[in-house]
DNA sequence: TCAATATATTGATATATGTCAATTTATGAA
DNA sequence: TTCATAAATTGACATATATCAATATATTGA
């Protein structure tokens, strides 16, 4: 349990760890969305938002992983990212054309409180502070982007991987070792590739030394190796 | 020349066909921005905003192209999309880093208008509706980002030439002839390949009937086949 | 106009990555 | 437990795409 800038330690708002989007409201105005969020949970490999359906709700996350992905048209799926305890998911359909264009599924039982969209809308219309958090918000998922398709577009397969492998160290699970809850699939998904390329090429780092795999217990052994080849 | 709707027919200022940005600005609002704009001239091949510096302008196109890509480590360059008349540049490094996080090149001689930062940050603070728009511009950003990423990451070599040229043709040129002001390598940059596999995959494209190729004359011939191409 | 340079094109070849099939290993329900 | 199903792994092979080198064509400046 984390502090919460607006009620002390709490364990039911939507903002414990509040996620930074409503980190400066005044407590009048972080109050005007906090009274209305609508806590649910969703079991694991549940869907919570779906590419395409209408955008009515922005999701806080308190407890639990999910993780956010395009669907193709022929089926195949696209990673971008996992959200967890504190983040804010969801968004970019927002003042445009309000709909879902991406997919978040439930990697684990998950537990969040649902804001719906008017709310924030009223919420900025009355508050630039609110309104610069969105505008920032925005645009680190366009910088985010940015860097992600400029990766996945000329990164060789070992550079994606071992790329897949430091976020997941660093923005994830927050440790060199870890212990998976994404199939292969799902990691080959994050780094643009086939499940088959993904697991040949997690066996080279295996056996060059650099990681430690096993099942899904991984642990990164060699770090500047390792962060070398995920700019290649 | 086009309507300007805050000052009748105009030529000399920054919103000949006012970008949306600005359009919703009441007439004091949008002369905040007016009054201190900077008209300025770039000659082709000049570097407008360069990737990495401190991002303290946004730039209006008035007349002219700009090409806007990612400049990678080792040289090599994502090209993002083009800019033209009427068209807001640059952003995403807004009310986060302060930076510019993509490069914007001439590609004919450009005109334009540079606005501060600071003077959009000051119309934002005073205006929901300025607050608004920026938000809708970046979302749109992502939006864009998010099916570029999709398309680059799984469609062939094929997929993404057919899918450059009706981009060339809808966005940019607005016709289905157009005479090509970008380079083979800017193209391919554009389609994540290199050059010498787009200038094939184009010339099959020209042997298929689908398209006639000469030089830097385009025609879509068949949209049909090139659109049911580009989805593959 | 001509040389010098940049850009475009083509061909031959190498290589990275995907595809398909077979096998192993895990997982979950009865 | 045991079967049935799903996920992970491995191997052989196909193919898309990049690389490198050679040539052709355009562009530019003196």
């Amino acid at each position: 349990m984390r502090d919460c800038i607006h009620y002390g330690t709490c364990t039911i708002c939507c903002c414990e760890s509040t996620p930074p989007l409503f980190r400066k409201l005044s407590k009048t105005e972080f109050n005007e969305l906090h009274s209305e969020r609508k806590e649910v949970v969703f079991k694991a490999g549940e869907v919570i938002f779906k590419q395409g359906t209408a955008l009515t709700h922005f999701a806080c996350f308190r407890e639990g992983m999910a993780k956010v992905y395009y669907e193709r048209p022929e089926g195949s799926n696209m990673l971008v990212n996992i959200v967890g305890a504190g983040r804010i998911c969801s968004g970019i359909g927002l003042y445009t054309d309000n709909i879902h264009h991406l997919t978040v599924q439930a990697l684990t039982d998950v537990n969040l409180c649902l804001i719906a969209t008017k709310d924030i809308e009223a919420v900025i219309e009355k508050s630039k502070v609110m309104a610069i958090e969105m505008i920032t918000l925005t645009n680190q998922n366009s910088i985010q982007f940015t860097h992600k398709l400029a990766n996945l577009t000329y990164k060789s397969m070992a550079g994606r991987v071992a790329e897949v492998l430091l976020y997941l160290q660093n923005e994830i699970y927050e440790s060199e070792r870890f212990t998976l809850n994404l199939s292969r699939q799902d990691l080959a998904d994050l780094a643009a590739m086939t499940k088959e390329s993904f697991i040949r090429t997690l066996k080279e780092l295996k056996d060059a030394g650099i990681i430690k795999v096993n099942r899904n217990q991984v642990e990164i052994v060699k770090l500047n190796s390792l962060t070398k080849i995920s700019n290649s």
